[in-house]
DNA sequence: GCCAACGTTGGC
DNA sequence: GCCAACGTTGGC
């Protein structure tokens, strides 16, 4: 089961709203590489939710509920979506400050390529957010 | 609000 | 097909 890890501003859509709707399509992404990411996820593979802009931590836990299909808001047709739920908060969420100042996560893509909307997480970099979450 | 990183566009 | 110009994202 692969990990990621997908970014939203919480103005605009946040964990909570999450956990409010029960799902929503993961749509507008308009990236090439965080496509290619969107297409590798498959049903059940769990995702960090994080929160740019504000809060700048991970502050969720979502699952994959349904795979890759064209984006209904791209009338291109050009790029993916996918649909994700909501699985549960994290007791303490987990600062970027805090994920750049550990060594483990050094390698973390969304730390790499800070403008990537969605991420690849390890296995050993997910067990390492979340029991700096205290999940 | 600024700026760095990076993707995209368009002229040649 | 190259590369400069421009737009967007996101941390600070």
């Amino acid at each position: 089961m692969a990990h990621w890890l997908v970014k939203s501003e919480p103005n605009t859509y946040s964990f909570a709203d999450l956990q409010r709707d029960g799902k929503t399509v993961w749509d507008g992404v308009r990236n090439n590489a965080a496509a290619l990411h969107l297409k590798a996820m498959k049903l059940g593979d769990e995702v960090l939710f994080y929160h740019s802009q504000e809060g700048l931590a991970v502050v969720g836990v979502a699952k994959v509920v349904e795979e890759a299909f064209l984006d209904p808001s791209d009338p291109a047709g050009r790029f993916v979506a996918v649909e994700l739920a909501p699985v549960r908060p994290l007791p303490n969420p987990v600062t970027l400050a805090d994920m750049k100042a550990n060594p483990a996560l050094a390698g973390l893509e969304m730390i790499r390529q800070s403008r990537l909307s969605v991420s690849p997480v390890s296995d050993d970099q997910w067990a390492t957010i979340l029991k700096m979450a205290g999940a």
